[in-house]
DNA sequence: CCATGTAGAATGGTCTTACCATTTAGGTTG
DNA sequence: CAACCTAAATGGTAAGACCATTCTACATGG
């Protein structure tokens, strides 16, 4: 449980991202281990020394970043998690988003990463992993070719083959940034897969990539991946978006402190 | 500013991240665009017909997200912002420190993108960009020479550097790993450069590949850098950390549903 | 006329109190 | 013994008040 001197109260004109941090270094110092339960906020409002509303707020941050989750009812809470790497890639694919960052810059990100997970996948993956990465190749192919399956049940199983990949990698960053990579990707791979000819295509391209990396031979491997990107940075220039944006005005003017309506 | 029709009244159980989300969406969506202010709490609080503890809550995590920056007084509130890529490099350096990242991972993975940016680099830094990058390193054996700099000094041009490189790819994403790499390293490049000799060789082989790079000559740039990373990673198997945690226990029961102090 | 100061409004930040919904634990009753 | 019910704990929401800060606008005096 909590110790009394690990907080320390707080009256800045942030109190909240204050008493955030104070949490949050605690977790990240080890002082609270995952699992462990999070004094109550009516508890927490005596520790800091502040109102519950204050509380609320910082633990509203640690909610987003990932760091605990939160129960009600009695035994309920604030409970310390173990920090999964899809905050992170949320973070990473709300910037992309939001700095319309030029699809060819992720493209030319991705296929790079590509390359370098391919090595260490061959160096580093274990015959278990090889041909389970096949067979799941094999696995959307059928997929493919068999037309009962929607697309985004193809698009998902495109995904896990992905982090698959990565994960033979044996180096849980590059799984991370397959995460975020794809995220930042998924509104394109859904319009992608929607070409017939596309996704006939690149499930195939992903047969003969997965045999490669099987075989153990890296050039054809990195061969099948480079002309995979070739095809995709044709079809994406054909994918154009736009996007609208409105402004308006109105204002009340309300004569007490309370709400306007 | 804002229309009407954006916003719609909610009541689940967590209307604080659903309320985070319409405002996120909206400003994805380009209904607001940076520079523009939000209503003010109290007016969003009529908006979302909640109350105001809610809509604090709200932008509390958007703040945190870094979309956002309030300021108080009249005039004050919440001001949409241009998203930096400081927030997602936070981000995944608080999950490197929470999830305990092997250090020889994350080498790796520098080790990784320093190739991949380097090709890039020489294939698209322009004439003033790769000088300026031959400059920053002379600029950076000198101040390792004269005694005259601290060391976080040195440690800043060594990541000030790291950015130039980063940025001649001329894709944002290569940079925005570069610093997202940097912060999760930070620990320990303090700690490395401490020592004499490896503060030295380490600029001097800096100033090695910088040349190579101005020159367009990959493979030997490459090669410094291979050389540098085997050097690095003799250097951090001598860094050792060791972190305590400590668990204890006590507890209250108040009365009321008031705090209990 | 201009500079200076002052009062007021707008706004975020905080605190308090209250009530609701959910969940668990424990007791009660058939 | 099982089913049910009640009470306590806890997070979620609401409303009202007050403070500190900041800007605007008006008044005041030179």
């Amino acid at each position: 449980m909590i110790t009394d001197k690990i907080f320390v109260p707080v009256k800045a004109g942030r109190a909240g991202e204050e008493i955030a941090l104070q949490i949050q270094a605690a977790i990240l110092n080890g002082d609270i281990v995952p699992g462990e339960k999070l004094p109550s906020e009516r508890e927490l409002q005596c520790l800091f020394k502040t109102g519950r509303g204050v509380i609320r707020e910082a633990l509203q941050v640690l909610r987003q970043k990932g760091l605990i989750e939160t129960y009600k009812g009695s035994k309920g809470g604030a409970y310390i998690k173990n920090l999964e790497v899809v905050n992170v890639s949320e973070s990473f694919a709300l910037f992309l988003k939001q700095s319309h960052t030029d699809p060819m810059h992720l493209i030319e990100f991705r296929e790079s990463i590509d390359y370098i997970i391919t090595d260490l996948a061959i160096a580093r993956g274990t015959a278990d992993e090889k041909s389970l990465l096949v067979r799941k190749t094999e696995a959307l192919a059928k997929a493919v070719k068999g037309n009962g399956s929607s697309l985004e049940t193809l698009v998902e199983l495109d995904k896990d083959l992905n982090i698959i990949f990565a994960k033979m990698t044996h180096n849980s960053i590059f799984e991370w940034i397959m995460r975020a990579v794809q995220l930042g990707f998924s509104s394109m791979d859904n319009a992608l897969y929607e070409d017939l000819e596309y996704r006939t295509y690149a499930v195939e391209n992903w047969r003969n990539t997965a045999r490669e990396i099987a075989a153990s031979d890296p050039i054809k491997a990195k061969s099948y991946i480079s002309y995979h990107y070739m095809i995709l940075r044709k079809k994406v220039l054909l994918i154009t978006n736009s996007s609208s944006l409105q402004v308006n005005d109105n204002h009340e003017q309300p004569d007490t402190d309370s709400a306007c309506c």
